[in-house]
DNA sequence: AATGAATGAGTCTTCATTCAT
DNA sequence: TATGAATGAAGACTCATTCAT
């Protein structure tokens, strides 16, 4: 729950950091990790690509710092939603339209989250998924409170949801129905019969 | 006691163009197709990067070939698989189960239609869109043959099956319940309500 | 008329540039353009290949900067040594000497404009035909000013002319004639008889 | 004057040599000696690149062969057409008449003698120069033979009028005035003042 | 804080050449 | 005679990173 990066040091450095999270988080996104260079980044913020790292010490370090503040943002939209909901159903339709609607959102940190692959930055693997672990722990909790038939595998049914969430990315087009609809019908999809007569 | 030497290496000289192939879907499929060199593949059959441009032109070429061998190989066994099956809810589920068995068999080319987005492959990435949706195709007629009440988005049905499918090679480990009952999970979870009292 | 090389920009670069112009001037002009590797042209500056790239964007990009400078100075020269002389039987003299004296110096850049035939460089052929063009129309010129006799043909004579002034490099060693008497040999031998009685 | 290829060896080969011969000229003399390739010469013909090495050793060989058949070839035209041919100035035009149309023959081996700078072969200069020494040694000759002005630098005269010769591969284009016509304008451009009243 | 310049390792790719068959 | 397959050295180019200023 507590943020990654020291929010004092960032504040010391003259909105440079920010930006540069910021182009990172945008062009990390966009492209690829890998397909993205210093120099890109560097650019989007009209830098030189050297200077860079008087700022971050090496690129994985920024994906890192991109990455935690991903989290620490979708996760503060979510439990800013949730607040004050009730119903367990309730609950995971919040959670689920949040989610949607912060990872559909192009210009949100959060794409980094999804859209890059742990695996890409071999020296920050296990605090990158440490990091998501720490979101998806809320889904969890909000599954572990569903009440749902005896011996229903609550781990595949989050695996399958967040699975299902979080494909949206590749698919989704400007025209197609909104974030809030398509995690309500998700939602619905699995906590109706879907059949018809 | 010649002959048999000489049939082997003969053969072996014969064959070079499949574990090539089997080195490109290992690698593409484990580390990506960026992070997969030539030397890599070279390696893997014992060959020197340069060597495979002899049977392939680029390293697209390649990554094409492993491709189209992917979606012919699944679309392959879904179609044996659905042989036969005529209810729509069952021809589902088999299709679903036979998705998954395929996908999560790590030795199969498939993986690597799951695991590279196209657009890491600039020059080709319309055929591999095409391959894919040649694939996919499958899905969006069983669906379409589904009983289900009206007005279901069964476009975003399909989308959300896939992508649930799809994403267990993220997280399935050895270990975990068998592609055949995740399958049948998956399926259960969409058609009953999964609701308890 | 106007420089392709933006001056100042040069000028802010702490002189790397203008050795690296120089060193693929000479090597281009030496052993031509295909023979002459990035390598080299960083090693003659003592600097990697790779860091050539920081200077120019290509190897095509770099051929072009000194083409345009071998143009922009030989037509310099031309011009400057054209001033003042109206005679035109002198100025066609001014100018093949001018032209001769450049180009026979080996360390000009002239020598890249005569040795490198532009379809070495596929997608710069044009820009370098143009410039090579906007040279030869001074000689254009010069030629139509000649009072010759009715129906010479002038462009067969200039192609005659610039043809054997350019292939003077295959064969000019030291201990020739200067280039000075060379050149007004070769317009004494066009003017007037070389027929003995 | 007698053939640097042995006649004997190349009608054993099956015409698998001359084949091989003129692929390889034709591609130099368009494309280059460094652009052309052994599977280009190869494919040519029908050919594995590998297979070129039967017959000739390396490309180089390749080279020399074309280039010794090139020379032997313009030699042969230039003294067949001189024959009988008494005059002087005659003999000039004659010879200036003969090479040029054998040269603006695409399809003439020639052209690689002109088109390809004998130091792009570092290991067979000397034989090359020889060779196109030996075809030049008749226009010294024939210079010689000219009833000029004392004094005359011929060997300036000779330089020049080759210079103007070989160069007209460079802009000779169809539709341009004959071979014939060119090389009598080039010579009258030399014999006669070419200055008007 | 930031730049300009450079490094060096690595990437894909090309090609003359070799060699067993 | 010729092929198929492979080699290995080289080539253009990229990029994260370093560092003096």
């Amino acid at each position: 729950m507590q943020p990654v990066i020291d929010q004092s040091r960032r504040r010391r450095s003259h909105n440079r950091i920010q930006p540069l999270l910021d182009a990172a988080a945008k062009l990390f996104a966009s492209k690829g990790y890998r397909e993205t260079t210093m120099r890109d980044i560097g650019a989007e913020v009209g830098m030189q690509a050297g200077s860079v790292y008087y700022h971050f010490k090496s690129k994985e370090e920024l994906l890192l710092a991109v990455y935690a503040m991903a989290v620490d943002g979708i996760e503060a939209r979510l439990l800013a939603a949730l607040e004050g909901v009730e119903d367990p159903w309730r609950r995971l339709e919040v959670a689920v339209v949040t989610h949607l609607e912060t990872i559909l959102d192009r210009n949100d940190y959060s794409s980094v989250m999804i859209g890059v692959t742990p695996d890409k930055a071999e020296d920050i693997v296990a605090e990158l998924v440490a990091l998501r672990d720490r979101y998806e722990s809320h889904f969890i909790q909000i599954i572990e409170d569903l009440p749902l038939a005896v011996r229903t595998d609550r781990r595949l049914l989050r695996l399958m949801l967040l699975g299902a969430l979080n494909s949206t990315r590749n698919w989704y087009r400007e025209g197609d129905k909104s974030a809030a609809i398509i995690g309500r019908l998700f939602v619905k999809f699995l906590r109706q019969p879907i059949a018809g007569e």
